[in-house]
RNA sequence: UGGGCUGUCGCCAAGAGGUAAGGCACGGGACUUUGACUCCCGCAUUCCGCUGGUUCGAAUCCAGCCAGCCCAA
């Protein structure tokens, strides 16, 4: 076992859900000594404390309260808006891992003289030639190692995933088993910061607009102005107010203001570009084959990566649906997680 | 103000005497630690431009009117 477990102490992230709680309860009854820590990322979190605190009881550990609110504003939320604004789509928990979650977590347990960390993430951890690898969780069907692909060696060394070998149903059994009121707590969530699911009344009410225009059928014309941009997503279909005879989704959002819809089919892309990319081994794999992610809940899809002129680009094995610019691509190796990047444009067909 | 055509849910559109298909859009739910996708449910209960008439019974037949479009002027 890693050296750095050698004192059994342990801090973990406690939310209040079954995820979490559950892993306080198995590293405890693996014979840590588990102190846990609620982290505020905002107001949205305020209600989630008194859960945090029974979970905590229940377990009979000390509960740090962490709060975040002004660093994830300022790393995540505001972040989260001018991208929406800019007519792309962010994925918050992306930044917010390495930069507010694990970041806060890391220093708290470093404050408090404790070596290791943890949370109830559903993906696992391996070490090869000195470096450590975030891995794809036991349970292919919760893998949650897409969400942190850009924790830095620093944290992945301390780190404990305890949930990488589990089934989500075997989590929440193992929860009742302990009787921790957690157990019953639902695990569905949308944007943690945003309160009713609304993101784009959350940007706007923040006081951002983002450029108007029109939606352009797939033939060309004019089919009648949108809300604003912040509005869409590339690939989305519901909620667009224009009726075509089919479903049509949004195909690409221009900057100018405009959004192109396309029928059936035309949202998905042969490849992506990358920008501002993050790889476990500091460096870009080699240029190959490999899998690749383009949203957390789908299976890894083959394809072929390669760098050029410091441009990483990722050709799909098979077309990918609605590959969307300010979103996440996760490349894997055997279920290994090398890196990624943030998708910037997407490419309709072409070749190496 | 001569001729022709059309008028069914927000949009498109079946229907051609027997008691209002469907698609899109929309609403709700499920799924989901991002956005999406997907799936499920709902969506003109007397109403088919309006007013009368024929009929046991009409959105479907008849008459008039109104509205829009087209061609002539």
């Amino acid at each position: 076992m890693h050296s750095n477990f050698a004192d059994k102490k342990i801090l973990v992230g406690l939310s209040g859900g079954v995820d979490s709680a559950t892993c306080v309860h198995l590293l405890t009854a693996a014979g840590f000594a588990v102190e846990g820590a609620f982290i505020c990322f905002s107001p949205a979190h305020h209600a989630m404390q008194p859960a945090a605190e029974t979970a905590a009881k229940e377990l009979g550990i000390p509960l740090h309260i962490i709060n975040a609110e002004e660093l994830f504003d300022e790393t995540v939320a505001l972040p989260f808006c001018r991208t929406y604004c800019a007519g792309k789509t962010p994925n918050p928990c992306i930044l917010c891992n390495p930069l507010v979650k694990f970041n806060l977590l890391a220093q708290k347990a470093t404050e408090l003289g404790i070596a290791c960390i943890a949370t109830g993430h559903y993906a696992r951890t391996v070490t090869k030639k000195g470096t450590v690898y975030l891995r794809t969780a036991a349970s292919t069907s919760r893998d949650q190692s897409y969400m942190l692909y850009r924790l830095p060696q620093s944290i992945l060394e301390r780190l404990v995933l305890p949930l990488g070998e589990h089934e989500k149903s075997n989590v929440r059994h193992i929860a009742e088993a302990a009787a921790l009121s957690a157990a019953a707590a639902p695990d569905s969530q949308e944007i943690c910061f945003v309160p009713e699911g609304d993101y784009a009344a959350y940007v706007e009410g923040r006081g951002f607009k983002s450029p108007a225009g029109n939606f352009i059928a797939p033939n060309g014309t004019v089919a009648g102005p949108h809300k604003g941009l912040l509005h869409y997503t590339v690939g989305q279909r519901r909620g667009l107010g224009v009726a075509l005879g089919k479903p049509a989704f949004v195909k690409e959002i221009s900057p100018n203001g405009d959004i192109y819809l396309g029928f059936g089919g035309e949202e998905f892309a042969a490849g992506i570009e990358l920008e501002d990319t993050f790889w476990a081994e500091g460096k870009p794999p080699e240029n190959g084959t490999y899998t690749v992610k383009i949203r957390s809940m789908a299976a890894p899809a083959a394809c072929a990566f390669q760098v050029q002129n410091g441009k990483a680009t990722v050709l799909f094995a098979a077309p990918q649906r609605a590959p969307a610019p300010g979103q996440s691509a996760v490349l894997y190796s055997g279920g290994l997680v090398l890196g990624g990047g943030f998708i910037t444009k997407n490419i309709r067909t072409a070749h190496f």
